[in-house]
RNA sequence: GGCCCAAUAGUCUAGAGGCCUAGGACGCCGCCCUCUCAAGGCGGUAGCACGGGUUCGAAUCCCGUUUGGGCCA
């Protein structure tokens, strides 16, 4: 069977879309599935913002994801180069050939010139297409204007009529009249290749057996096939990937929140279930798993089962995931992953394996890396205020400072190498049961004293973590600050 | 505007003519556990866009409408 090639085109705008992420995924996916290659290639012909520059953060997130890949811009392979803006001498020599074989053909019309007759021809509710004036120039004509220095694109001399079917993996046959299509533009007047062009000599010649890409190229597929035969190049494998909406059905894009994977990654997302989630999206697992890693979707994965519908981002779910894998962490490796967003919130934990104890403690409480600091702040500042709500239920009545020093003598009484979780409960419950009261009644307080909140870990593992001194320094302020008021 | 694609609960999806009294997951609601909040367990809520066909039988096939999306830009 032949070689699988599948290649993932990006162009490098610095950061990587959240819909980019996934036909990457699923490229990857199914490279790996397969037994195939990976290939990277950067789609960098548009001139301005698209530099060199660009281009490292889309490795980065894809190696962040987990992905890994065979040819690449960094490093090498046998089609290479790897960036188009490399590759422009492959494609004059390719545009060069169809004109030499009459497939192609110059076109002297200006952008300006294109664009007016293209609006005149819509307010007369025409056809908008190129209207072919260049196609049968007199060669005679061709030599006068390109002596006059007329800068000229190239266009295909595409069929008149007939129809091109695509046979797509996931959405099967679908079929393009060539009354439809226009003699569209290969190569600009300023050297520089169009997209299908491009797509098609670099896949070409990358030897890439399967495109897998979002559903806005389906519409190019038919142009893209009209220049494989103009090549008389073996066409590849299409399969075209449902989009990626935002909850309002509307693409994707800024105004709707996080989309790319270093917002993502700041905001405290783990790439396992983000990768996790994105193989959710238009795919599902054949034994209908919804919680697997990419070993799992790899030994799982097929074309077949791609989703035809477009799927909206899910925020919630995502989330969901988010907290199930950071549950399953092991607690020291929460700490190693929480530590840049510790410290950026200006929390350095000492000794630093004392981060992995307070980690634990709010594990099963945070969905998000980034909610750690806020979690776990009362650990490294006492200067918090104390909720409103809670101050007026637990502290704000007669008796409440009585009862935080009778607390703060009960467990003076227990050593500083003794003050436990198992310990302070036990001091707490014989408290209560000696004063007639319920263990609730000594606890709600407390953790307000301790840590200004009314939510948080059970009590007990905070005076723990929190140890005696600080435990018994809270308790007391908290008590003397109600005797003022 | 033309062409193309799509349509199962709020969301992701299973479903390839009888296995469907439409299954799972997130969310939401309730209960249990419990010092709070979570987590966890249990239960519940909610869906085949609409209209025509085809068929003994349609979520599934065909046509149209509607709605959303994409490409030409």
């Amino acid at each position: 069977m032949e070689e699988v090639r599948v290649r993932f085109a990006p162009s490098p705008s610095g950061e990587v879309h959240i819909g980019n992420a996934r036909t990457a995924l699923f490229c990857w996916l199914f490279a790996r599935n397969r037994g195939g290659s990976f290939i990277l290639r950067i789609e960098d012909t548009d001139v301005g913002r698209n530099r060199e520059a660009g281009e490292v953060p889309i490795l980065e997130g894809l190696a962040w994801l987990g992905m890994d890949w065979d040819e690449g811009p960094d490093r090498g392979g046998p089609w290479e180069p790897y960036r188009q803006s490399e590759r422009l001498e492959l494609y004059r020599q390719h545009g060069r050939r169809l004109l030499a074989e009459g497939k192609g053909y110059p076109c002297f019309c200006s952008p300006e010139e294109l664009a007016a007759r293209r609006a005149g021809a819509q307010r007369e509710g025409r056809s908008s297409g190129y209207d072919r004036r260049c196609r049968d120039l007199a060669e005679s004509e061709r030599q006068r204007l390109r002596a006059e220095g007329r800068p000229h694109a190239l266009r295909l001399r595409a069929p008149l009529e007939g129809e091109t079917v695509v046979q797509d993996i996931v959405r099967g046959e679908v079929r393009f009249l060539h009354a439809e299509l226009d003699d569209f533009v290969l190569v600009r007047s300023d050297g520089r290749p169009t997209y299908n062009f491009a797509c098609v000599v670099d896949d070409h010649l990358m030897r890439i057996t399967h495109v897998i890409r979002g559903e806005e190229h389906l519409s190019n597929t038919p142009k893209q096939l009209l220049l494989y035969e103009a090549f008389g190049y073996e066409p590849p494998r299409f399969a075209h990937l449902p989009m990626i909406l935002a909850l309002d059905r509307t693409k994707l894009s800024k105004r709707h929140g996080a989309t790319s994977l270093q917002q993502y990654r700041d905001l405290g997302y783990l790439p396992e279930a983000l990768v996790n989630y994105l193989a959710l999206l238009g795919w599902s697992h054949p034994e209908g798993k919804e919680v697997f890693d990419l070993q799992e979707a790899i030994a799982h994965f097929s074309l077949e089962r791609i989703s035809r519908s477009p799927s909206v981002y899910d925020d919630r779910k995502i989330e969901w995931l988010n907290g199930h894998y950071l549950r399953s962490l092991p607690a020291a490796e929460l700490a190693r992953r929480a530590l840049p967003f510790m410290r950026a919130a200006g929390y350095d934990p000492q000794p630093p394996d004392r981060l992995a104890k307070l980690v634990a403690a709010v594990q099963d409480r945070v969905k998000l890396l980034g909610e750690l600091p806020d979690a776990l702040a009362y650990f490294f500042r006492d200067d918090f205020h104390y909720d409103e709500e809670g101050y007026r239920k637990y502290l704000a009545r007669p008796g409440a400072a009585e009862l935080l020093e009778r607390s703060r003598e009960a467990l003076s009484s227990l050593p500083e190498q003794d003050f436990t979780v198992e310990n302070t409960e036990a001091v707490y419950r014989r408290l209560a049961e000696s004063m007639g009261i319920r263990a609730a009644e000594l606890i709600h307080p407390t953790r307000l004293a301790l840590t200004g909140r009314t939510v948080g870990p059970g009590l007990f593992d905070i005076m723990a973590l929190l140890g005696k001194e600080a435990t018994l320094a809270r308790l007391g302020r908290c008590a003397a600050g109600l005797r003022r008021d």
